[in-house]
DNA sequence: TGCCAGGCCCTCTTTAGGGCCTT
């Protein structure tokens, strides 16, 4: 049985943000090292060590590095679980939730597809499909509510300065999280342009999903 | 050892290229 805990949206939603922080951008094939959550006041934060090596890319920006087994940020250890002991976790995190909702900054085509394959190799993917009502991109989202305003950068980091007014340790999955939640906050959504941007895991692997997400010459296309 | 993507969108476009967003 679910939780009651509920801090979401008007339409019932929780809505839980989440980010991922990997050993880079390869989509198909990176690994996770952090992996956080946040929902009101209740977090979620957990380290893995990675399979593959890290990107240098990856390290410069997220100053995670490998050494000796062991994970360590900008030189310090951190403490790690196994990727599996995370992902049941995470699992349990979200279900303490009323209708979580998923809630990522390019989670369409970043976070969603390098979770679900997390979950998909832990054969825990079909358990988190029963306890999420689905995911939400923050990225497609402000690309909608604030393309009228002439924002024309949409990276989250340069959204949380413009509409927050402050800076914050980016690339630290957890501050990213309760950045984007204030700044969602802040934006405040109607629920009826939150639920259109809703996807659930299923429909990442469905070619036509896409539809809602082309842009204006292709929706003019298809409506011919 | 050494290196790393992908798909959409915009425009000085469509016989293309570059930028964005995530690490």
């Amino acid at each position: 049985m679910q939780s009651s805990r509920h801090h979401g949206d008007d339409s019932g939603h929780s809505l839980v943000f989440f980010d991922l922080e990997t050993t880079g951008l390869d989509v198909p094939t990176c690994d996770i090292v952090q992996m956080s959550a946040v929902c009101g006041d209740a977090s979620f934060n957990v380290h893995m060590l990675p399979r593959r090596r890290m990107s240098p890319q990856a390290s410069r920006v997220t100053g995670f590095t490998v050494q000796d087994d062991a994970l360590l940020l900008h030189g310090r250890r951190v403490e790690t679980v196994s990727r599996q002991r995370a992902l049941i976790t995470f699992v349990d995190f979200v279900r303490s939730f009323s209708r979580p909702v998923l809630v990522a900054h390019n989670a369409f085509r970043f976070d969603a597809p390098v979770l679900a394959r997390a979950l998909r190799e832990f054969c825990l993917q079909s358990e988190m499909e029963h306890v999420l009502s689905g995911f939400l991109d923050t990225f497609l989202l402000s690309k909608e509510l604030l393309g009228p305003t002439g924002i024309r950068k949409y990276s989250q980091e340069y959204l949380v300065e413009h509409f927050l007014k402050k800076s914050y340790r980016a690339h630290n999955a957890l501050e990213d999280v309760k950045a984007l939640q204030e700044l969602f906050h802040h934006w405040n959504p109607a629920p009826s342009i939150i639920r259109r941007h809703i996807f659930t895991m299923a429909q990442l692997d469905d070619p036509f999903f896409a539809l809602p997400y082309l842009g204006p010459r292709h929706r003019f296309f298809f409506q011919l």
